[in-house]
DNA sequence: ACAATATGTTTAACATGTTCACCATTGTCA
DNA sequence: TGACAATGGTGAACATGTTAAACATATTGT
């Protein structure tokens, strides 16, 4: 069979470790986690409050984990949650004062380690590592081959 | 701030979801999780024994998941333990008969289908793209940069 | 209007990720 | 030899991944 370390997997989740060993330390200062995080950025990034799916869809997030995660957040008043008027089955979500501010606290030194890897494994060729891995992810392959005749 | 899917972490990410999409149902068929069977792969790729310390660097796995998922392999009979005898700390790991078998039979299909992303991506292009996860992966960068002149 | 269906979100259950603490066994060294 | 630190493994606690089921609200068709 396949050498183990050979196969695609297992290298995207060794890269993705490297990665990550730089910033969960600094998110572990302020005490948030990687996923905690990501939604908190993808607030960040929009002016209107989105509902859950959307949100889920935006951070790579399975609907079950983030609807744990928003209740965390909002436990800890980082996000303010509220029925959408036109469709009370979703939830609208956005930014609380102090979840802005928390990510203003955080974005700089993030960022600084960013390009700490960006330098250190060269700006032009990571741009186009993204691209490959950007082609790679929307690939579609068919997930059942056998049935692909139906 | 950097705009959210351009991230790396986040395109590694995807990248390893689309794969591990089509591989996933296989191993589902067999009741086993990804890890499960990473573990099992890596116990068939040695003759020896291995102790868990060396299972869990192969398998990327910390050594508490490791822990809880040999517990569960065993209790299925799909590998076997003992202590070493040269260091009463250490157990020694290996596949059962039935764990080398269900390896034979999930095998095949998990080539074809990593065969069919090869094709699909290329195969030049996906080996370019391994060694280039593989420099990310071992570029050892500084965890915490502030206190690298100590 | 009403029953059937679809959709958005949450709960449940089990497995893993992650950090910290603990335990047993080894190794070290005064 | 006898504290004492280092090492291998496990347990605990909390967060997330993953699938299936439950729930409430919307939508559809008749």
């Amino acid at each position: 069979m396949r050498p183990f370390d050979a196969s695609l997997p297992m290298a995207l989740l060794q890269a993705r470790e490297s990665a990550m060993r730089l910033f969960r330390p600094l998110l572990a200062e302020h005490d948030l986690t990687e996923q905690q995080w990501r939604v908190l950025r993808a607030l960040t990034a929009t002016d209107m409050p989105v509902d859950a799916g959307e949100l889920a869809a935006r951070t790579f997030l399975l609907a079950p984990s983030l609807s744990r995660i928003l209740a965390n957040l909002e436990d800890r008043d980082l996000i303010v949650r509220a029925v959408d008027p036109d469709d009370q089955r979703r939830s609208l979500i956005a930014l609380s004062a102090a979840g802005a501010a928390q990510v203003r606290a955080i974005a700089p030194e993030s960022e600084q380690r960013y390009t700490a890897i960006e330098t250190a494994f060269g700006a032009d060729r990571l741009a186009r590592l993204l691209d490959e891995l950007h082609d790679l992810a929307t690939l579609d392959l068919e997930a059942t081959p056998q049935e692909a005749s139906r």
